[in-house]
DNA sequence: AACAGCTTTCGAAACGTTATGATGTCAACC
DNA sequence: GGTTGACATCATAACGTTTCGAAAGCTGTT
């Protein structure tokens, strides 16, 4: 017959014919039970599978070894690739995860803030959708923060980025000495970070060669097939359409190459695409998808040490200054980019 | 100053001037508090910020609110998209849920499937690596299981699975139709239920019409882009080449359109290719790519539905019988199959 | 006046751990 | 032979909740 409840350490005792310290003392590797008995206590332990409840340790110790991760959109590969970066370091650690999907929703992901608190997990990774909205939880009591992708606004906290200014900068680069001087740019919801440093550093390599990204060919897109597929039907059929397309994600990239196959328009010969994050199709599609690849487990994998560190070894929040970890992406040129065409 | 540790209840009832229990019963809307003491308590509990210790409440009440979810793979797009939907349903019904990835690792399962029992979830989703190490935990006396994607062989446990059998079973027929008859076969793991019932559902189909699919035509990959790719080659070479390829993943028929356009081999014209698994490439790639679809999001919301009512109210381990949900898959057909060509 | 039956509030005992200080044992030292 | 210290084991008090039964304050009935 099942039972109801698993055994505790009280049970482990009675049966070791020793105390409930004792136990304890065994099960944490405390090394001061003598030999034989820590034998015979480990033999009881495994004769009843127990296992201790986290949740009472928790409430004694004050750490709960759980990590909390918030990401904008679970359905974007970029954070799943990230989340398994943040679990194998994680649980490496000896820590577990507790995922939760905030679905570009910025109440949604306060909610999700606010019941990890309530599990009162040891530190939380975040990949916030309303960088403002959070800033005012962030004062409170809470358990250490990491900032992923994005940097909360001028706020001095921990976090790990890629050196977007830089990639873009180095990608838009690419575009002009190929030829392109009509350089299109979609790019994300300008109230994150993210998306206006990658702007920015277009904006500098453009000017650097005396150039400039017309009003009409900076669009701003929300990351889905969709999106890109809208967004290129209306800039390709435009009177003076751009010769290359940089997208700062990679679905929308997909939605660009669908509109392209539909009107007839070859890629690279007439139109270049670039897309920021790499993917695991993005050498199979055709044209096979020039990128900027992210270190996007790495990032989890950095996140996760640094909170790690911030969280410290006891329950003294440790008073650390807020690092900002900047992560260099590559350049990946593949098929969809080439010379402008001579028209 | 930050403080170290959040306010309890003690502190609320302190501040608000009543008892300990008044406050509980606030925060549990027992509804047997006055109103006017009901609103003193609301706003000192306000005025803290002071939210609940789900690990002191769990330890008093045997309940987490916890699911755990255990994958194996996270980055196969199958899983995420269940994870979404079982994300969404269980904090609709005030749940969290513990994400662990076991990398297709058997070992890596069974250690989080020990710290989801330490961390004492409510209840545990599976999608199992090694289903026949998983069931020696089985029986202890552990959270209830939802199976899914998978039933672990012969196991009389709750589960919910695509209708593989059938739905290779018209895949297969479609591709017959089209005057297909040499149809190689691209499994997963045999020791899955799943790969097994797709097989046997691709069986029946070419042997009511008085096929086989020849031994060398029936291969196994690990479902990654790189072995649809190596597979893919492989069969494309040989003597006798089929006709039409079935990969039973998605990611396989990457590789294999990769490998296609290497050998420059015309897609649909001398090669169809089917595939297990929709994805938001499949209508971008070239030719886009025909899919069966499974309904993954609602794999797991039914999952969770499933988890919930058989963890039932209390912590009465409520005995219902396992049961077994199978849900119903689409074909979507696109351009990647054709009829046959008259060689 | 005494009591019964409500309703509202409270006190105290769990829940399963860990940590601290106390107790007991034994060997070695002067 | 006592004192010291080192070591191994234990009893017990937290940790922050929920829950159960008791207490206190009413209203209405006899």
């Amino acid at each position: 017959m099942a039972k109801q409840t698993s055994y505790t350490m009280r049970d482990v005792a009675r049966l070791a014919g020793v105390s409930i310290s004792t136990v304890s003392a065994v099960v944490n590797n405390k090394g001061i039970v003598g030999p034989e008995l820590t034998a015979v206590v480990q033999k009881a332990i495994a004769a009843m599978h127990f296992s201790p409840h986290a949740g009472a340790r928790g409430l004694r110790t004050g750490r709960t070894h759980m990590l909390g991760l918030v990401v904008q959109d679970i359905t974007n590969p970029f954070f799943v690739e990230a989340l398994r970066g943040v679990e194998d370091q994680a649980i490496e650690h000896g820590y577990e995860v507790l995922v939760c999907n905030s679905n570009d929703q910025s109440d949604l992901e306060l909610r999700h803030l606010d019941a990890l608190h309530t599990k009162r997990v040891d530190g939380i990774l975040l990949a916030p959708t309303d960088s403002y909205a959070v800033r005012e939880t962030l004062g409170r009591d809470r358990a250490p923060i990491v900032f992923i992708d994005c940097i909360p606004m001028k706020a001095k906290v921990n976090c790990v980025v890629t050196d977007n200014f830089d990639a873009c900068y180095n990608g838009v680069r690419y575009l002009i000495e190929l030829g392109h001087q009509r350089i299109a740019v979609i790019c994300g919801r300008l109230t994150h970070s993210t998306s206006i440093d990658r702007v920015e550093g277009c904006r500098k390599a453009v000017q650097e060669s005396n150039l400039v990204i017309r009003e009409e060919h900076l669009r701003q897109g929300d990351s889905h097939i969709e999106s890109g597929y809208r967004i290129g039907h209306s800039l390709l059929q435009s009177s003076d359409p751009p010769t290359a397309i940089f997208t700062l994600n990679n679905r929308m990239a997909l939605g660009i190459l669908r509109a392209l196959t539909e009107l007839k328009i070859p890629c690279p010969s007439r139109v270049s695409v670039m897309s920021f994050d790499d993917a695991d199709w993005a050498e199979v599609v055709s044209p096979s998808l020039t990128t900027i690849a992210q270190p996007t487990y790495e990032m989890g994998t950095a996140a996760v040490d640094l909170l790690l560190r911030s969280i410290g070894p006891g329950p003294e929040q440790s008073e650390l200054k807020p690092q900002q970890i900047l992560l260099k992406s590559t350049l990946r040129i593949r098929g969809s980019t080439g010379p402008v065409s001579k028209s």
